[in-house]
DNA sequence: TCCCATCAGAAGTAT
DNA sequence: ACTTCTGATGGGAGG
């Protein structure tokens, strides 16, 4: 009987009536209903900026700044996809059918700017108190009568814990995050609608804080209430308010723009791209708007059931419920996500999809891609290989949207050699000099390739200095472990390991200490990331204005190690040789003046820096002597100190600041030298960010 | 190595 | 109170 199942609009005979199955009125009626968008207001919130401090790593310091590498730098999207930014924020229309644009999610709260306070009740459970969140009353909708405004709910206070002592620590390690946050973000994140900078700033914040709790559990493994720091860290985000949009909508959400990567469904709740924290389908009910008929707004397609469509952009979507574990499966009814499907397939509303992606670099995880705007075309019921009944819908993905999914699927038919890849010139620049190739593309112009120079994955001339911290090296012989307090490496990171699981950056400490050529561990161990070598499968493309760039098949979570700067180090004389005959585009210069964002202001300590460090990479380098400059990056560098025989080795790696999806651009900031020396000039810079500075050096 | 089962858990809706 | 599926982990099957 399969050929029964699910073919076209019209059930076939023998499958199953929806109509009867469900109590609702026919169906079928493809009228889209909503005009085209018409709004295009509120492109970029101009006041969203936060202050620009400069700080050199080796200062000098600015008075009432304190030296910090960001794990933020400008929020402001790099991607100049005003395109996107229009789309993604079209609101519902006016006339026909309308519907509220936005309406309120459950339980919203704003902090007042006095978040994270020593004021603190009883509640505890890991959970912040909210006394300082004032839950607010929101006009929803004044024009149509109903906007009477919903009052947030109070959340009841769950009973406590056995193990609470250990528990006020993780309190009290949120209250540190929190109070370290630049109040100027609570002003951007206050806003009921959100901007780029209100979601950029959100998911920074709840980075740190997952990653810091994570690495808090992980040090002390008494600790309870701990075992999912997403969650735990999503709970009190939602708590405080620290949240892009408070209000569900249909359409594109302020802020968050089609092909956004994410790696945990709370990010998605918290840039109110999808409220439900583990639901798939997110949907405005009859009751929290004045509509009558509850609305879909959004779906999570996990990649449960096989995308059986021909192309990326159709999707057929499975409805929810009937497969409860306890009770067994059953038929899935029309109730909830499916009902509100249902009827937004009468309605003709867009739906955003959010496509769940298995995160190749982390096989236990997944990566979320934003794959903007669909319309629901049809539905029916299949019967599962359960026997049981399952609605399908089937979306289409609206025309004109910037490309999101299909680069994964193009990279993937790269991968598969299904479809070559037009443009290449070198399918491995490094001539294997590195443990994964890195390809050389122009599909640009007729470039053939970047000047000469020899590839080199590692730095040269490396002169070891006095150590900052001697220690003599670790004797974890088996990897040094976070629940080792007597690690001496561990100690100098101040009793953590830097690196996560999964190798990501866990703190916002200006300096990483990580096992050297001293230290007994294994090559593999945790606390080695920057030694590894590449992850990621790079290119080194031809960008349209500014030469060649790099970028990454791969997506890279937020704090995760991209590549060393390699190259020879030189000296300061050297530098000024470079600066007075304007050579000096392959210089990475410690000592220039790196502007950064007071995100966590209170949180930084002054970076140790041995020496200033001069590499050149102009005749001798790697992948990143090609990474470009932007005002706006989503790469920043840190210094990675290497014990060495009681000396220090001194390295610059480069980390993701944010999720980069892939094929995009990786750039940082190259900073600026104050004075300009000899003969230098400043550069016109082509970053095309909001926030460009116009030139750099 | 991959896959499956397990498990505690969150928001939001529904009762 | 219920629904939903997550994301880390541990065990079992397979190469």
């Amino acid at each position: 009987m399969e050929h029964n199942l699910g073919q076209g609009n019209v059930p076939p005979p023998g499958s199953i009536d929806k109509s009867r199955v469900l109590n609702v009125k026919p169906l079928r009626t493809l009228v889209p209903v909503f005009p085209s968008p018409s709004n295009p207001s509120s492109s970029s919130n101009p006041q969203g900026g936060a202050p620009f401090v400069c700080v050199s790593p080796s200062g000098p310091f600015p008075s009432g700044v304190a030296p910090f590498y960001p794990f933020f730098i400008s929020p402001e999207s790099q991607r100049l996809s005003e395109q996107n930014a229009q789309t993604a924020q079209t609101p519902a229309p006016q006339r026909v059918g309308p519907i509220s644009a936005a309406v309120p999610i459950n339980s919203f709260r704003t902090p007042n700017g006095d978040v994270g306070s020593s004021r603190k009740n009883s509640r505890t459970r890991g959970q912040l108190t909210d006394e300082d969140a004032y839950a607010e009353v929101q006009d929803v909708d004044a024009e149509d009568g109903t906007g009477e405004g919903r009052r947030t709910k109070q959340k009841k206070p769950r009973g406590r814990r056995p193990g609470g002592t250990a528990v006020v620590d993780l309190d009290q390690v949120a209250n540190d995050i929190l109070n370290s946050i630049n109040p100027i973000v609570f002003d951007v994140l206050k806003q009921p609608d959100g901007s780029r900078d209100a979601v950029t700033y959100t998911l920074m914040i709840y980075e740190v804080m997952r990653r810091k709790l994570g690495q808090v559990e992980e040090t002390s493994r008494d600790i309870a209430g701990a075992k999912r720091p997403d969650l735990k860290a999503g709970n009190i985000m939602m708590t405080k308010g620290i949240r892009a949009n408070s209000k569900k909508r249909i359409g594109g959400v302020p802020g968050v723009e089609i092909g956004d990567i994410f790696f945990f469904r709370f990010e998605l709740c918290l840039v109110g791209l999808h409220s439900p924290s583990m639901a798939g389908i997110d949907y405005i009910g009859s009751k929290t708007s004045q509509e009558e008929e509850p609305l879909a707004v959004s779906i999570v397609s996990s990649g449960g059931y096989e995308d059986n469509a021909e192309d990326g952009d159709v999707l057929i979507y499975s409805g929810q419920g009937g497969a409860n574990r306890e009770k067994g499966a059953s038929d899935q009814k029309l109730e909830r996500g499916n009902l509100a499907l249902e009827k937004s397939l009468h309605r003709g509303n867009d739906v955003r999809v959010i496509k769940g992606l298995r995160d190749e670099a982390h096989p236990t995880g997944k990566v979320y891609v934003y794959d903007g705007l669909y319309k629901i075309q049809d539905s029916w019921v299949e019967k599962a290989k359960s026997g049981f009944n399952v609605f399908k819908y089937k979306l289409a993905r609206l025309p004109g949207q910037p490309a999101a999914y299909m680069i994964w699927k193009s990279i993937q038919q790269w991968t598969d050699k299904t479809v070559t890849r037009t443009g290449v010139i070198l399918p491995d620049l490094t001539s294997g000099a590195e443990n994964l190739p890195v390809c050389l593309v122009n599909d640009v112009d007729n470039e053939k390739g970047p000047a000469y120079f020899t590839y080199s994955p590692s730095v040269k001339n490396l002169k070891p200095t006095a150590p900052l911290e001697s220690s003599g090296g670790c004797s974890c012989t088996g990897g040094c472990q976070a629940i080792n307090h007597n690690c001496p490496c561990i100690q100098k990171n101040g009793g953590y390991l830097q690196y996560s699981a999964n190798g990501m950056l866990a703190d916002l400490k200006s300096v990483i200490y990580e096992c050297g050529p001293s230290c007994q561990c294994p090559p593999n161990c945790r606390n080695r990331i920057s030694q590894g070598g590449l992850k990621f499968r790079l290119e080194v493309f031809k960008t349209k204005d500014k030469g060649w760039g790099l970028r990454s098949w791969d997506p890279i979570r937020a704090g995760t190690f991209i590549c060393e700067y390699a190259g020879e180090v030189i000296d300061n004389a050297k530098v000024d040789e470079f600066s007075s005959e304007n050579e000096d585009d392959y210089i990475f210069d410690s000592t220039r003046i790196y502007p950064q964002l007071e995100i966590f202001p209170a949180d930084t300590e002054a970076p140790k820096i041995p020496s200033p460090l001069y590499i050149s990479a102009k005749n001798e380098g790697n992948v990143a002597r090609f990474m470009n400059h932007s005002c706006s990056p989503n790469v920043l560098w840190r210094p990675v100190i290497r014990e060495n025989k009681n000396e220090s080795d001194l390295h610059i790696a480069f980390y993701a600041i944010r999720h980069i999806p892939p094929m995009m651009e990786l750039t940082y900031d190259y900073g600026t030298v104050l004075p300009l020396k000899g003969g230098q000039k400043k550069k016109k810079c082509f970053c095309g960010s909001a926030k460009c500075r116009g030139y750099f050096c």
